[in-house]
DNA sequence: AGCGGTCAAGTTGAT
DNA sequence: ATCAACTTGACCGCT
């Protein structure tokens, strides 16, 4: 059975996540900013708890977590650890009630890292930044029970096939609770299926396939050996990525996201599957609900 | 309450 | 050179 999966945010049930700036943090002494982002991230923790409770009310089975879940978490002057903030406890208590939660709901969670997180850049800063973004998405994913953390390859830099002898190299130096849950996506620049395909399976970490970068950029796999081949590489419920093109498949851009799905859009090889999908798609849960009610229409098993 | 300026970060390709 | 796109606009300070 199809798990559809909504992304970070909601579009008109009234749960919102909070963030801040660095710059605004950096303007105040700094027990009163760890105060502040100590309220921050406990009121994400329960804005998190009300969205993992919406999607088990609404057969919504996966919530992609928002990067700045822990706000400015891993900024190099404003950024801090959980332990710094007065309410530290509270917090990860709050976000381990959440995994228990999404545990007994069946909801799964998975993060998305920003375009920010780049394993394989040739600058070194670039690198180590990543890490310690990967290392606090892997914290807050061991609280709250998510496995998957899922990044793009990263750039090409003029040399696809160096770059991706890098990415490998820092995949086998990655600490475990990254490594166990690190997965890529193909992409609509650089990365395709093919190109990722043996990285996945030299490395052992799993390919989301985004079957809209696929459609925008091809690589002559056709979805259904792209799909066939993505499967092999999971070692749990494998994830893609779907959406509409906001302008059509016409002349413009087909990469921005349209406000709802077609459902013409789903492969129809993915209709047996077990596996979860992520709609990326503007109208967030509405979009969903109206996906979910015309697959069923169509005698999709949602 | 509403609005405009601002916000940490990388890379790519279209204009 | 600038900008939009990328998983997601939200926040702050002003009127």
């Amino acid at each position: 059975m199809l798990r559809l999966g909504l992304c970070c945010i909601f579009a008109e049930e009234p749960i919102r996540f909070r963030t801040t700036t660095a710059k605004h943090l950096l303007g105040m002494p700094r027990q009163a900013a760890l105060a502040r982002l100590g309220e921050l991230c406990l009121e994400n923790a329960a804005a998190l708890a009300a969205a993992i409770g919406y999607c088990a009310g609404h057969g919504i089975g996966s919530f992609r977590i928002n990067s700045q879940i822990l706000p400015v978490k891993t900024h190099p002057e404003a950024g801090y650890g959980v332990d710094e903030l007065p309410n530290g406890e509270a917090v990860r208590a709050a976000f381990r009630a959440c995994g228990e939660r999404a545990r007994e709901a069946k909801v799964r969670l998975t993060f998305h890292p920003d375009q920010f997180v780049l394993l394989n850049s040739p600058r070194p800063e670039v690198v180590a930044s990543s890490l310690a973004d990967l290392a606090y998405h892997a914290e807050v994913a061991a609280w709250v029970g998510a496995d998957v953390v899922n990044i793009h390859a990263g750039g090409v830099y003029g040399d696809k096939v160096e770059s991706l002898a890098r990415l490998v190299r820092a995949v086998e130096g990655l600490p475990a609770g990254v490594r166990s849950r690190l997965t890529f996506e193909n992409d609509d620049r650089s990365f395709t299926p093919l190109d990722l395909l043996p990285v996945c399976r030299a490395t052992g970490v799993p390919l989301v396939y985004d079957v809209h970068h696929h459609r925008c950029l091809g690589d002559g796999l056709s979805i259904e050996a792209a799909t066939a081949a993505v499967l092999a590489t999971w070692d749990r419920e494998p994830l893609f990525h779907v959406s509409s093109p906001k302008a059509g498949w016409g002349s413009g851009d087909a990469r921005p996201h349209h406000d709802f799905l077609d459902p013409a859009d789903l492969p129809e090889c993915w209709r047996e599957l077990d596996a979860t999908v992520e709609i990326e798609a503007k109208a967030k849960e509405l979009a969903i609900r109206r996906l979910a009610g015309e697959l069923r229409e169509r005698g999709w098993r949602v």
